[in-house]
DNA sequence: ATGTCGGAATTATTCCGA
């Protein structure tokens, strides 16, 4: 079973470019953030024909999650509790035996913005309402954009960039919170010495000097992570395909048994 | 190089968010 995140930054201006991508890697199961397209605007025939049930949580313009399946879906929830006017941010499914969520964690701006605190919060949100989408024994994936770098090795500054947005102790102590009750951090379990990334800053040609930040993630309970056969940060979509504009974030694959 | 994208608001240009 092949399962994927991936932050498209656009379904809409993307649409060709994820055609694409589905066709060179087929996976069976996409979590999808930033879709940003009202619900009533969606695409879903696109994805049918390719052969994909589609499940969103989405809204005009920004944000918006989506799961893309081969296998029959059935929603099981959609954002977290007391968080909605931060947008639409989380969807869960459940396909046969697995759990399935993929988040879009806020931005947060910049440390003195508000939607900074407002980030944290979220954050403390997705943990402590985790337990309550799944539980530790079962078969569970949780994906998405989470905005978060969660050690030095993960952004192309290392600890340089100790302190600033999305390397702070605050953003880290609350990703760690998330992988305490149970999560591992499927790419990180596998390549502890690795660095790579799966985002790089649109500006400044930051893709091609490898000034990037891994901040998506496959989650999974340690029954996933036993499944795990491979993880793959999917560079090569990050680059142009055909003359079509790339996402600023790469898929990250996974591949289980 | 504060250097690029996608989308909204509003009508080809400017703003916002990332």
């Amino acid at each position: 079973m092949r399962i994927a995140t991936w932050n498209v930054n656009g379904l809409r201006a993307r649409l060709d470019f994820i055609k694409l991508w589905l066709d060179a890697r087929a996976p069976d199961v996409v979590g999808m953030q930033e879709v940003k397209v009202a619900e009533e605007e969606f695409p879903f025939d696109e994805f049918r024909e390719l052969g994909y049930e589609v499940a969103i949580h989405s809204q005009k313009g920004w944000n918006g999650v989506g799961i893309l399946s081969k296998h029959p879906v059935r929603v099981v929830g959609k954002g977290l509790p007391g968080q909605d006017e931060m947008g639409a941010r989380l969807i869960t499914a459940e396909l046969e035996d697995l759990s399935f969520t993929t988040v879009y964690v806020p931005n947060g701006k910049a440390l003195d913005h508000d939607d900074f605190p407002g980030k944290l919060a979220w954050l403390d949100s997705m943990a402590s309402h985790w337990p309550s989408i799944a539980a530790p024994d079962q078969q569970a994936i949780l994906c998405g954009d989470f905005n978060v770098v969660p050690e030095p090795i993960d952004s192309w500054r290392g600890e340089k960039a100790d302190g600033r947005i999305f390397h702070t102790t605050e953003e880290r102590r609350r990703m760690a919170a998330l992988t305490q009750t149970g999560l591992v951090d499927l790419f990180r379990d596998r390549y502890p010495e690795e660095q790579r990334f799966s985002w790089w800053d649109y500006r400044g040609g930051a893709f091609h000097r490898g000034q990037g930040l891994r901040i998506d993630f496959v989650l999974g309970t340690p029954a996933v992570a036993a499944r795990v056969r491979e993880v793959t940060i999917d560079r090569d979509f990050r680059k142009k395909q055909d003359g079509l504009t790339a996402s600023d974030h790469a898929p990250v694959i996974v591949d289980l048994d």
